[in-house]
DNA sequence: CATGAATGAGGATTCATTCAT
DNA sequence: GATGAATGAATCCTCATTCAT
């Protein structure tokens, strides 16, 4: 057992861990989506990681930090997604319409959770999960923090009109947000992507009837 | 004793149920808005009613049935506010503004129940509440409907570029949305109807800085 | 108000108050054999006999009363058929075939409660109902008791062999249950009153074939 | 680790299952014996089986499997003793008789079963319980079937009288069920099987007095 | 580490009984 | 007397969490 031999199977041993507890939140991630938060039952998350019930517990100390790491995981996917845009190159309205498209190609591929990306979605409720929700909202306030930041810019540069960037922010994720829960609600008919024209069209100019010359 | 005062008395009583039953559905909102469909108790809704568990089954049938009611009634409400305002006088986005301006203070006085409005914020899902849900999307659907047919009229009288009403009707319904997820988010702070212009601009016009001349 | 009138109008009350009783003994009846006791609501009941609820508690004291009511009826019109035969005239066995013929002709008309007859077959158990049983067991020994002075009646007249006239009774008793259970459990196809000659000859003869001569 | 411990604690850990299942089986019987099915509550059972009442969902579904479960047992120990007297050496009605003793042998080892042993004296109603009269009845029939089998041998062999042998098997059913009824009716004195010989000659001679010579 | 049996508090629903009208 | 609304104890069943193996 030399050093060398133990680091390395501690080394294997971290990932088969890190490996297990992916497949816990796959798991977890596809069932809290199809039940909401309260009528998801840890069995069923267990039966579908094919696991044992007990077992979950040694990776999350309970129901509630196992939705909060996926939460933390989910959102932090978003955050990822703004940022990866924000610093791309392009003019501030182009990145817009770049994140809205990013946003709408990642929300196809993981439509299950969109019903609860927002705390309010989820079934979460400040008098029933008060803690749930305190730890949750910080970070969906940065998703909204990081695109208001976008936004500034393209007020800044005169692209946007001067106004308070993160109402602007939550104006665009309304638009983003109605659309894929209408595209839902229609039995997710056709590529989530075909509404990213009307989203971006809608957001930077309205639906007035341009004037005739 | 005469049939006048029976009739009288049994004129009183159904009074007195219906506004039993008044009292059971404003406790029902409270409960559900606070906590969801699955983590409200029947328990909590009665002491909240000041009834004993047992009366909430002599004016509904089940948690389900009150849910429903409930849901029935208030999207009755939103089906009530577009149809008024839908046969106002006034151009189409005139009366797409008031429309505007008309939710948001139904929702201002009725923000506990925001949250639960829709199905999906309702924490409803397909696979645990199927039942709920096939019942309640119609009337939610119909909601949209409406607000449709006002835009299609705006758009026949050339106020709204040529686009499909109903996806604009989402749109719209998510902007409001957006704006009174995001008035609950930082605590209700001032009147709900401060958004209202904003909605309105951005839903007309778009974000966009108009060129300077 | 002369005393007299007041006494008609007393005496009328008692028979409408008898009425009434009836009415609700009838309906009792018919719920607590088509469901067995516990399973019996007084919601049942009084829907049947077309009263309220509570009006039940005007004529009995509770449900267990009620019951007890019943069955002291029930029982008691048995125990009137054992009577007149018993004072018939024939001969004992004779008698005892009369008895048969009665019974199933009653049993027919009252088949609905036959299944609740005895207090085993009521669901009645010691534990849990230890008073109802209580009160019916000593009822229902004096219908096995008065048959079983009919036999014993045989017996004297050398009819009937020398045997312990209770244990003969029940083995009677055994038979007509049955013959009654099988024509329900069939369907109650055809009348009951088939099954007479079948009981009487293997009562008082058995099944063994006669040895030829 | 080894395969061959892997098996033995597997099959170590069925035997003890299967034995808890009994457990919870015969705590079942008692308490459905002592209050009939309806009466009869999980807490009960459990607190006699000395499990937590949510155990005893770990091996029934629910309370009606579970009374389904026993009930299959118990008929099937009937199923059992009258196949066995069937297939034994010797004329017919000597076979008869010893079913009749083996059957009372049985009935006085379990005689708080008796009670509930036919779906009528289970408490079942066609009305409050159709799914398990459904169930339970082909069961009990079996019985029936199977000792009519034995009846109609003894027709054919000429020791019994020609007559529907169902009948016959109902009427013998019918004097055991009379002795036993009788003799816990008077507090199981004394053995259950000093019915036997009144029960046999009754069914195969009747009480009718053999004329003197 | 992994398991899954066991737990028991909690929730929807029913129903005998009471009582104000 | 008659009513039926109201009560709340009782019951079946679920499920997050623990722990012995």
């Amino acid at each position: 057992m030399s050093q060398y031999l133990t680091g390395q199977s501690t080394r294997r041993k971290e990932l088969e861990k890190e490996k297990k507890r992916k497949t816990i939140l796959q798991a977890a991630r596809t069932v809290f989506a199809e039940r909401g938060y309260d009528a998801s039952t840890l069995d069923d998350i267990a039966l579908r990681a094919g696991f044992a019930k007990g077992t979950i517990y040694l990776y999350f100390n309970s129901k509630e930090e196992l939705f909060l790491s996926l939460m933390e995981e989910e959102i932090g996917r978003f955050v990822g997604i703004v940022k990866k845009v924000k610093s791309a190159q392009g003019c501030p309205s182009h990145r817009l319409s770049s994140l809205v498209q990013e946003v709408l190609t990642h929300l196809e591929a993981h439509k299950d959770f969109f019903r609860i990306f927002t705390p309010e979605q989820g079934g979460l409720t400040e008098k029933h999960h008060p803690e749930l929700r305190r730890r949750i909202l910080p970070k969906y306030r940065r998703v909204l923090s990081l695109t208001s930041s976008l936004i500034r810019e393209g007020i800044r540069e005169r692209e946007i009109r001067k106004s308070d960037p993160l109402t602007l922010a939550h104006a665009l994720t309304g638009l983003v947000n109605a659309m894929v829960g209408r595209w839902i609600l229609e039995g997710c008919r056709g590529s989530l992507m075909k509404y990213s024209k009307i989203i971006v069209s809608v957001f930077f100019d309205g639906v007035r009837r341009s004037s005739p010359r």
